[in-house]
DNA sequence: TTAGGGTTAG
């Protein structure tokens, strides 16, 4: 559609407008590849260029990454603005870069709240706090954004302490809640799994009388879901007034991810019910609820229903959720025939995911034979040590220490996983064999007592331990 | 034309 227009403009010879080429070139940066490569086209046969001309083709280069060259013109260009230069710096920014971002940001002639704001917001998530918080306190004006990035940094670092110090400041200093810091920080929340600040954000909502937005809501919703407090996300869930697709998809998926499969099925029906169109994501959760809860024949049901009733066309993450249903259901076979018949070229996650099942159920032959498959993701470490675990969980040690050589000689290594749990708004986070918390002694002892007292609870084969979900009434 | 924002498998 922009390259028609962009003909169309060339044959009337409405180029001359400076309006038409700037907007063609900021619109064409959305399109990747090929867009940066017509903006450029475009860019070096206009006759007159003023300043936005040059941001816009600077700051499309550092969109598809192509820093070099957004550095190039930069340096080319005759009289640059502030924009240009926050546009420079936060395309070092946003690539990481940020030593490159301190020295651009020390040899600016001026700098503004955005170009401190970005320069924050590169080194909270880089995860140098430290750097942030410094450079946060230097700042000569703050906005409700440049507390939002350092709040929402702090939180998605598991600095809960930190935050919520800094978010009663930013309220003291008379900072009004707006959509944009309400989302960021709860889905900071989130990510991270901060109860305790997430509740504080509620508090302020309720407290401050703050209209919620649909999409304020929903960030509520899966905040109070990723937390694992279902019974909050459900009960701000039924006081929406309005909900769209996606207050929808979170509340589905958040008893799907905590094994509700039987709730998150009466969602689906509830939203169909009450006139919404699912979507993909909306299928991703039904599918994921179908296999956490172990319906298999409900699952299979509904990823053949998905195209013929609703037209969505499956992707490769809803294969991931088939293969990882059948698996579970320990159908091997057919999931191992569903990789090598759809429509995709298998990547990582469904290698995982395939041999995952092959672990559950100690398949190590067919393991084998997806080892035969697995050139494609050699280096992906993490499914070089799952491999390993299936051999691990089959007895078979040769082939553990096969594949430990193997990782070694491609050298490896898998970055560990980690859980983490909030204690007086502390995220405390623990990986494998990990002896760095200050009291692991006490916190391995109960580890202990725990597993010897679920040893004794006998419960049925494969049926997830019972989870209270409070009040839920559905 | 520059800084923060909701849902996506293992």
């Amino acid at each position: 559609m922009v390259e028609m227009i962009h003909t169309q403009i060339e044959k009337n010879g409405f180029l001359g407008d400076i309006f038409v080429p700037n907007a063609l070139i900021d619109n064409y940066s959305r399109f990747g590849g090929w867009g940066i490569k017509a903006a450029l086209r475009l860019f070096t046969v206009m006759e007159h260029r003023d300043v936005v001309s040059w941001n816009s083709m600077i700051g499309g280069l550092t969109k598809v990454g192509e820093l070099r060259e957004a550095r190039k013109l930069f340096d080319e260009m005759p009289e640059k603005s502030i924009i240009t230069w926050n546009t420079v710096l936060n395309g070092y920014v946003k690539a990481g870069e940020m030593e490159e971002a301190f020295q651009l940001f020390e040899s600016m002639p001026q700098r503004n709240i955005v170009s401190w704001s970005t320069l924050v917001m590169g080194y909270s998530k880089a995860g140098d706090m430290d750097m942030a918080r410094v450079l946060f306190d230097e700042m000569p004006v703050k906005t409700s954004v440049s507390w939002t990035i350092i709040i929402s940094g702090y939180v998605e670092k598991g600095f809960t302490k930190e935050a919520i110090e800094l978010y009663d400041r930013m309220e003291r200093n008379g900072f009004k809640l707006d959509d944009g810091t309400v989302i960021s920080i709860l889905a900071a929340c989130a990510e991270s799994g901060s109860l305790a600040m997430g509740l504080k954000v509620h508090d302020s909502i309720e407290r401050l009388k703050f209209r919620c937005s649909v999409a304020v809501c929903n960030t509520l919703v899966n905040m109070y879901a990723k937390c694992g407090s279902l019974d909050k996300a459900w009960s701000v869930f039924n006081g929406m007034s309005k909900r769209d697709v996606v207050s929808w998809n979170v509340m589905l998926q958040g008893f799907a991810m905590h094994g509700h499969g039987r709730e998150a099925l009466f969602v689906f029906e509830r939203m169909k019910k009450e006139g919404f169109k699912p979507d993909r994501v909306t299928f991703i959760g039904v599918l994921c609820a179908c296999s956490h809860a172990g319906f298999i024949d409900e699952g299979i049901q509904c990823f053949y229903a998905m195209e013929k009733d609703y037209g969505i066309v499956p992707e490769i993450e809803h294969y991931g959720c088939m293969i990882d249903l059948l698996g579970r259901g320990e159908r091997l076979k057919e999931a191992f025939m569903l990789v090598n018949t759809m429509p995709f070229e298998p990547n990582a996650v469904i290698w995982g995911t395939l041999l995952g099942a092959c672990r559950l159920h100690g398949a190590t032959e067919l393991a084998e034979k997806v080892l035969d498959h697995f050139k494609l993701d050699r280096m992906d470490p993490g499914n070089y040590s799952m491999l390993a675990n299936i051999f691990a969980a089959a007895g078979d040690w040769d082939g553990v220490a096969t594949v430990r050589l193997q990782m070694k000689s491609v050298g490896v290594q898998k970055p560990s996983g980690a859980s983490s749990i909030e204690i007086d708004n502390e995220v405390h986070e623990f990986t494998v064999f990990d002896r760095s918390h200050p009291n692991f002694d006490s916190i391995y002892g109960m580890v202990h007592r725990l597993a010897q007292d679920l040893k004794r609870v006998a419960h049925p084969k494969d049926a997830t331990l019972p989870v209270e979900v409070g009040e839920l009434v559905i």
